[in-house]
DNA sequence: CTGGTCTCCTGATCGC
DNA sequence: TGCGATCAGGAGACCA
């Protein structure tokens, strides 16, 4: 369930290992989770996926995590539900070496080892990009970065949305970074119920809104993500988010402001819960 | 253009 | 203890 917190401390945890690491070569288990960025036909290449490169920095738009080389080409992860990528310092071993897709060897500012990208469903991917320009052509058809949305981004992004504040939420082309765990758990900290109408929301409300999405954002990419089932970091380990989440994973338990049974029900085909009595509903 | 629904996939969990 | 059913959900494809 890797979402926008998941990520970026993936990031922050991956940079001091990857940043400046030469990639000596790329070992391929599964190409049909390598995909072309651009509309550019032929297979795939070891140096598309960095080989002879030396990674430069590493960027996240959302929920997606990038590879960057200065000239050359770059890449785009997304690890989907149940992605993992994980550097494994020479003469360790990998926890779990099954659905590893793709390795790449390095020799970087830590020392050598293998950068693994393993992902048991599949509804990640690696996304090959010719150039840094590429990608961010790519990036700017995603929404702003839920983790600095403004009031007034969020308010031109919720302009004429004529569907639940949830589902608009839940669109990365909308606001890039909130998945199904921070969408509930930011409504019910702004006491907005899933189902209001995107764009009935006031400009107080969308105000308080963007302010709570950054605030729970940060706070779980501070508590170093959610640990839901076999969620760890680039080093292998555990966030400790789960035990604040208030809604998310709670229904039909107390809520925590009044008490009553939290509901369950169903949003863009989300199980999405909220209270009724402390989340208000416009629209 | 918009928004709604379907689909991909494996592993954890639950009821019998 | 085994086994089938169910659920988890990110995001692109597809349709009205």
């Amino acid at each position: 369930m890797p979402e926008l917190p998941e990520i970026e401390h993936l990031k922050r945890t991956l940079e001091p290992v990857l940043v400046g690491a030469a990639v000596l070569g790329v070992k391929i288990s599964r190409r049909d989770v390598i995909h072309t960025g651009t509309a550019r036909s032929g297979r795939i290449t070891s140096r598309d996926l960095l080989a002879g490169c030396t990674i430069t920095s590493l960027a996240r738009r959302g929920k997606q995590l990038a590879l960057l080389t200065d000239s050359g080409p770059c890449l785009c992860i997304h690890l989907g539900m149940s992605g993992q990528l994980r550097f494994v310092p020479e003469g360790a071993r990998l926890h779990k070496a099954d659905h590893v897709h793709c390795r790449w060897q390095l020799d970087g500012p830590a020392g050598c080892g293998t950068l693994a990208f393993r992902d048991p469903r599949r509804f990640g991917g690696i996304w090959v990009y010719p150039s840094q320009a590429a990608l961010m052509q790519r990036w700017e058809r995603l929404g702003p970065d839920a983790l600095t949305i403004t009031a007034k981004q969020l308010t031109l992004r919720l302009a004429g949305r004529n569907r639940p504040l949830k589902a608009a939420l839940l669109d990365q082309h909308i606001i890039a970074g909130v998945g199904n765990i921070y969408a509930d758990e930011s409504l019910f900290t702004a006491g907005l119920h899933p189902l209001c109408i995107a764009a009935a929301l006031d400009t107080k409300q969308i105000a308080k809104l963007a302010k709570v999405i950054r605030a729970t954002l940060r706070g779980a990419v501070a508590a170093g993500g959610s640990t839901l089932r076999d969620y760890a970091d680039g080093n292998g380990n555990a966030g400790w988010f789960a035990v604040q989440h208030r809604v998310y994973g709670r229904s039909g338990q107390p809520c925590t402001i009044c008490g009553k049974p939290l509901t369950r029900l169903l949003v863009a085909q989300r199980t999405t819960v909220s209270c009724d009595s402390c989340q208000q509903r416009v629209g």
